[in-house]
DNA sequence: AGTAGCATTGCAAGCGTATACATTTTTCGA
DNA sequence: TCGAAAAATGTATACGCTTGCAATGCTACT
């Protein structure tokens, strides 16, 4: 079987008789062509089964109507739907999604130099800790670029995240309202600056009330197992919390399941329960966690339409836009 | 500021002073040049920042490079898993995938148009209900295609999938050696050809026990709270399932909730509960569902490389493949 | 009717690379 | 050392599209 060539603009241009120049003005939104021939050339294109050529079409453009995703940060919860939300808003926009798996360091490099060799107009990147070094990269080509979620000191770069300090507030005066005394802070990353920003706030909060303190801060600790295990060992101590705060579902609902069906603690009398994500499961009637539900939604979108503007104004401004989570009260916290 | 043009081949020529078809050469495997040259040209390139230009490239060879995935499955538990593989798996053949997400036939339709535009080399489809259009679209572009997973009826396109018929057999045994009667299946889907591979296979196997059968076959529950709302019912009923297979671990959790909070149906002595899927909370302590593993990393893989090889063969004949499941048996079946 | 002004179309030159073919250089055996 | 074969390099063209510019067709106004 011989592969047959593609039909292109020539093909449909000779059908149609018209130039081939006019069949992609016929494909230009607001090219300068009339409403007779336009007619004639999609019916032409269409018996000819013709779509153009993008890959043509962004040569001669040079821009690919590409938009990389650095996505790292698999493990997180919700990272179908962060993706999903890309991908759909992307496309939405007029552009395509080229996604890259990336862990390591020279994955990363790897990553960033197929972005530039396929020309990708803009770059979104999505990991626990960003490299300064892929935002030289895409600096140095003029390459917008838009971290979700997740920044690094020092990197030069737009960011979409959170109000960290707000949520902090919150949990700061949810415990101080329910006269909670002694809270432990249990994170996965030491670095994160969501992590840093709650923490901060939620001290300054209850800073204001005599006699309730952050007595420890566990990093390190992630995922169902490393929260059951941390529970275990937060009640070996002598001075044990009241409120624990965790920058991850998944650790407070190993941290609950160690505390109903292995320690006995009493929740939310003995000790509260903060998660964050709000995960499906921390609504689920077996586990009913109190929790920080993060707007992915409109992080995404925000994330998109932010990089997508910096395309098409060329602009390489950094940005710093943070948008509000909510505390979730459920049975994991006491009723006031 | 003026928007700097990137540095091209010719450019890296100049200053190596060799022929831009050297340049090329240099960064093409296994093409014709001599160490020393290549050597001096890269250096010049490196000097100059200088990167292939892949969509020129793309052009020149008519072939993109690009392999298209259309994701429609998004609530699948391992969603993220599963393009994490395939981003993953298409990158290390040295393609790059693209993206789209679509639930309607339209929006199908659109990226299977976007997909012809940006000629992608292959397609990969993961979608609970693949439409027979899109791979006549791919096949009349000669378009390699691959479903994952799920396939439709009469639709003309390779599929990589889980044996169902085994995993029937599998459950039908170990239902048989603990002495369950009366099983009932529960199916999000139920055109779902997993779905009814397993129900087949189950029932002939059961079918040679005299006294066990399935006595009834739920379809359209899908989820947590449809699952926790479904053995309500069920034990309204006189006769009463001892064995409950469920096609979705999501909704197996939510029939032990509603047997273990609310029934007070004792799992597993009075009631036998399988899921499907293995996802992480089936694992917890809390749950301990028995279910079955299927090998997604291993279907994953399978599909790309049964999609690349496809497209270096250039050969559009149908595949049917089918990888094991395992039944992994935790507290919610009798020990033996 | 004549013509200025605008809308439409055609022409042709890129966009950056790959590659067939021609040409030059190198290799190696006799 | 010479010459044929092999390797390396250069030349020129194609890939399919966009777009500046020139040419043409059309409108409407005097």
């Amino acid at each position: 079987m011989t592969t047959k060539r593609r039909n292109n603009s020539q093909d449909v241009a000779d059908l149609a008789r018209v130039s081939q120049a006019s069949v992609s003005r016929a494909f230009t939104l607001g090219a300068s062509i009339s409403a007779k021939t336009k007619m004639k050339i999609l019916a032409a294109a269409a018996k000819l089964d013709y779509q153009p050529n993008i890959i043509a079409r962004s040569l001669s453009k040079s821009q690919s109507g590409l938009v990389g995703i650095l996505f790292a940060n698999w493990d997180h919860p919700k990272a179908a739907e962060i993706l999903k939300g890309l991908c759909e808003a992307i496309t939405e926009k007029g552009f395509k999604p080229v996604v890259q798996s990336a862990n390591t360091t020279e994955s990363v490099d790897k990553a960033f130099n197929d972005f530039l060799s396929y020309q990708v107009d803009g770059v979104i990147v999505f990991s626990m800790s960003p490299s300064a070094n892929m935002s030289a990269l895409c600096f140095r080509s003029n390459i917008p670029i838009v971290l979700l979620n997740h920044s690094t000191p020092g990197i030069n770069a737009s960011v979409v995240t959170i109000d960290s300090t707000k949520v902090g507030r919150q949990i700061g005066n949810a415990v101080l309202e329910r006269c909670y005394k002694r809270i432990t802070i249990i994170s996965s990353d030491a670095h994160s600056q969501v992590f840093s920003g709650i923490s901060d706030a939620l001290a300054e909060t209850v800073s204001q009330a005599a006699g309730t303190e952050i007595i420890s801060q566990l990093t390190g600790i992630h995922g169902y197992e490393a929260g059951f295990q941390a529970i275990i060992d937060l009640w070996a101590e002598v001075i044990k919390p009241d409120v624990i705060v965790c920058t991850s579902d998944y650790t407070a609902l190993g941290i609950l399941a160690g505390c109903r069906h292995k320690l006995g603690i009493r929740v939310p009398e003995d000790l509260c329960v903060i998660g964050l994500g709000d995960i499906p499961a921390s609504g689920w009637k077996d586990h009913d966690l109190s929790t920080i539900k993060i707007p992915h939604d409109e992080l995404v979108k925000k994330t998109v339409t932010t990089l997508i503007s910096k395309i098409e104004t060329q602009s390489m401004e950094p940005e710093n836009l943070k948008l509000e989570a909510k505390l979730i009260l459920r049975g994991t916290i006491k009723n006031l």
